[in-house]
DNA sequence: CTGATGACTATAG
DNA sequence: CCTATAGCCATCA
C-alpha cells in the first residue's frame, strides 16, 4: 500500500462520517485499515488542496477536543461547522459518548427491519 | 543512516 | 485540568 492509496482510504473514511457525528484521528486511521496511523490522518488533512470538500471538521482528537489552538482561525471554523450540524463543543470538549461515529449503531438505526427478521 | 517533526494517543502524577 | 513521558509512524532535511 503506497502513500497515495493510504491517503485515498483515509479520505474515503472521512467522507463516510455522517453529518452530526465525529470520529477521532485514530478511529479514522483504524477504519481505513491503518492501525496506529492517527498522525498520518492529520498529515493527509493538512495537505489537502484549498478547494476540497472533505468534511475535515468531523475529525477531532480522541478526547473530544479540537486539534487546533483554541481561538485560532481553524479552531473557530471547525467549531462553527460542527455547530452547524448540531455538534456542540462544551467547555472545549465534544461529548464523544454522544457524537462519536459508530458504524454498527448507524446500521441498526438505518435498517432496523433487517436486524429483526429472525425474531 | 540520523534526527527532527507533527490536525495523535495513552498513561501517570 | 495541566504537564511530562513515552509510544507511534510517515516524511523530510
Amino acid at each position: 500500500m503506497d502513500r497515495v492509496e493510504r491517503a485515498n482510504r483515509i479520505i474515503a473514511t472521512i467522507r463516510d462520517i455522517p453529518p452530526g457525528q465525529v470520529a477521532s484521528y485514530g478511529q479514522v486511521a483504524e477504519m481505513a485499515g491503518i492501525p496506529r496511523g492517527a498522525r498520518q490522518v492529520g498529515r493527509v488533512l493538512r495537505e489537502l488542496p484549498d478547494d476540497h470538500d472533505v468534511p475535515w471538521y468531523r475529525v477531532v482528537q480522541a478526547a473530544g477536543t479540537i486539534a487546533f489552538d483554541e481561538g485560532s482561525r481553524p479552531f473557530r471554523e471547525q467549531k462553527k461547522r460542527l455547530a452547524g450540524e448540531g455538534v456542540r463543543v462544551v467547555r472545549g470538549r465534544i461529548d464523544m459518548r454522544r457524537y462519536r461515529w459508530q458504524p454498527d449503531l448507524d446500521e441498526l438505526l438505518w435498517k432496523p427491519s433487517d436486524a429483526w427478521d429472525d425474531a
